[in-house]
DNA sequence: GTTGGCACTCATATGGTGAGAGTGCCAACC
DNA sequence: GGTTGGCACTCTCACCATATGAGTGCCAAC
């Protein structure tokens, strides 16, 4: 992706690309010399916009769908728009006060992200996702079994991250209280803090040589957060609204490439790995068409922002739409969405 | 929805309606006198084949999309059909066998749930869903308070249908095991099996009378069933995959329509409500088109079947592609998914 | 450097035309 | 009376030609 610099660019040149950019956001229409000309702001007679344009043009800037329609912005367009042309419209008081009385409505961590990713879909008209990232180091930091009706056992698996997993076990005899409560705190002692894979096998060696009567609730245990962690390992999960939002635009009307956007959203896969990038660098990140490097995100854009709670980057949240979007108010819907997230988890915890 | 009693009609413009449509649902294009000749089962000219078509026509079974065009079966015409004309194809032993291995290959209910809709939408090469219905009566079995680090307490309530819910609280204090464990323990008597809501607000009354300081554990413990039921108000949830495979079908290029459907399956509740109603049924339920009655699945036919854990009907399984689908395969697919289904799960509890 | 003029290009809309598929109806046939 | 071939008719669709209009590039003049 070649980069241009803003200094290869004249001023007039520039001055006239944010308007061409501005007015193409706003109106989906390839514009051409004449419209530049008659609004306001540059006053020049189409004749100069034209050899201007075609300067912008050398340059990759913008582009003509076909010989006689007008310019759109390319990918670099857009990217010079954003990097250095943009003036954001920041959200009015009474806007952000508004979001923060919606997060307070809700009880729960896991609402919360819904409720964000919500927001972000309903205010954008776009989608919105929210990303819980990979556990740094997959521990158990207590295991507990409940005894139920019958033969049942109901282990409890408290994860780092304060994630929670149960299963419903039926076991071949009925284990008394003590038996349970012994077998809880033999897994709460070996597993504790550490790194669960690495335990897992000692500990499995282990078992193997002590009484057979309580390996079937450990092996049930072991087996879940394994399969818990393997899941982890992919690398988290989102939360993702309004994809059907994406479905009124014009440029994503084709409908193959639709079905391969929504396919990914359900893969998740490449979606993750996009948020994943977007965790490391700090504030808000665009990702415009091809630059994100997955195919089926080509005629989308996205717009990032790491989340924090208690000063640590916990997860990625953005919308996702067609590049022709409107950066300047996504931007700080985007930011400030991000910082209230953080807020709410932070009280929530 | 004026049904036409297959006795109004004569056996060979039955027969020639069966033809009319297993070859409109194979090639998706209105067919017309000559083709339906051609074709072998039928020893006829076109012109009589005409004939006979005009009176499928007057009985509103058959239209013509233009007068030019051949003839495509009307929901009425589908109706008969399936009520009267089909022979099915039931699935060859290899494939049953097939999807049972998949079955076994799920862990916990929730893990069989997804392996079924994803089964149905694969095989189908349509939408596959299944739901879980309401709780019948809301009941909490089980409570248990677990004792976390800090000043935090997990909460995990076991609720009837072997659901388990929990939450994680901060209290105010630490509690010693004892008060968690008396606590757990006074719950578990008042809330023993009982209904929940008729229970909840004496509970609530007389908690204002004891010790303060083990309500705030209560407290929550009763606001989480509180959300739960609520939530479960609305007529249980279900799993749906697939979507994307509608996106497929020509019949459902119009992206608008194709929203507003999608936009039903997030909102879920009218598709819950539709399936509810083929809980009550026995055995496949077929929704041709507008008989359905929610105008999203005006252009969709749906196939269900309830399934039956330990002999009482749990859920309600099926698919949803275009009116033209080919009834004779999804009737056995899902008649089979819902047999295994009910077998994996009643295992599996 | 800026501007008006002008020839040129190309997408889009419009209308006409012909081919093809299928119908309805009628008269003839068994 | 049911069945059939024949025939005129209708309608979609693909194709082509034409016109329109928006926009461009370039040039000469200011």
């Amino acid at each position: 992706m070649s980069k241009v610099s803003p200094t290869a660019v004249s001023d007039r040149a520039q001055q006239l690309l944010k308007l061409l950019v501005e007015r193409y956001i706003r109106e989906g229409q390839p514009v051409g010399s004449r419209t530049l000309a008659r609004g306001q702001g540059m006053d020049l007679s189409p004749a100069t916009i034209r050899n201007v344009m075609a300067d912008l043009e050398d340059l990759g800037l913008v582009k003509a769908p076909h010989t006689s329609a007008g310019r759109i912005p390319t990918v670099q367009g857009y990217r010079l728009f954003v990097d250095s042309l943009l003036t954001v419209k920041p959200l009015q008081p009474a806007e952000v006060r508004g979001l923060q009385a919606k997060f307070e409505q809700a009880a729960d961590p896991q609402q919360v992200l819904v409720t964000a990713s919500s927001l972000l879909s309903e205010i954008s008209a776009m989608a919105g996702v929210i990303m819980i990232p990979r556990r740094e180091q997959p521990t158990v930091r207590q295991v507990e079994f409940i005894a139920l009706s019958g033969n049942r056992v109901l282990v409890v698996l408290v994860l780092n991250g304060n994630q929670v997993q149960n299963r419903m076990i039926t076991t071949s005899r009925r284990y008394s209280p003590a038996e349970l409560t012994q077998a809880a705190n033999y897994l709460n002692h070996a597993l504790a803090g550490k790194d669960f894979t690495k335990v897992r096998d000692a500990l499995l060696a282990e078992m193997r040589e002590t009484q057979e009567s309580i390996n079937q609730l450990m092996l049930a245990a072991i087996d879940m957060a394994n399969r818990t962690f393997q899941g982890g390992d992919e690398g988290g999960d989102y939360v993702l609204a309004g994809q059907t939002n994406l479905m009124g635009y014009a440029e994503m009307a084709d409908i193959d490439r639709l079905r391969q956007l929504f396919d990914a959203f359900n893969r998740k896969r490449d979606i993750l790995h996009l948020l994943d990038q977007a965790a490391h660098a700090q504030g808000v990140q665009i990702f415009i068409g091809e630059e994100s490097g997955y195919e089926v995100l080509d005629a989308c854009s996205v717009v990032t922002s790491p989340y924090e709670v208690a000063g640590e980057v916990v997860g990625v949240l953005g919308v996702i739409g067609p590049t022709r979007m409107a950066y300047d108010r996504l931007i700080p819907l985007v930011d400030v969405t991000a910082k209230l997230l953080g807020a709410a988890l932070n009280q929530n915890q």
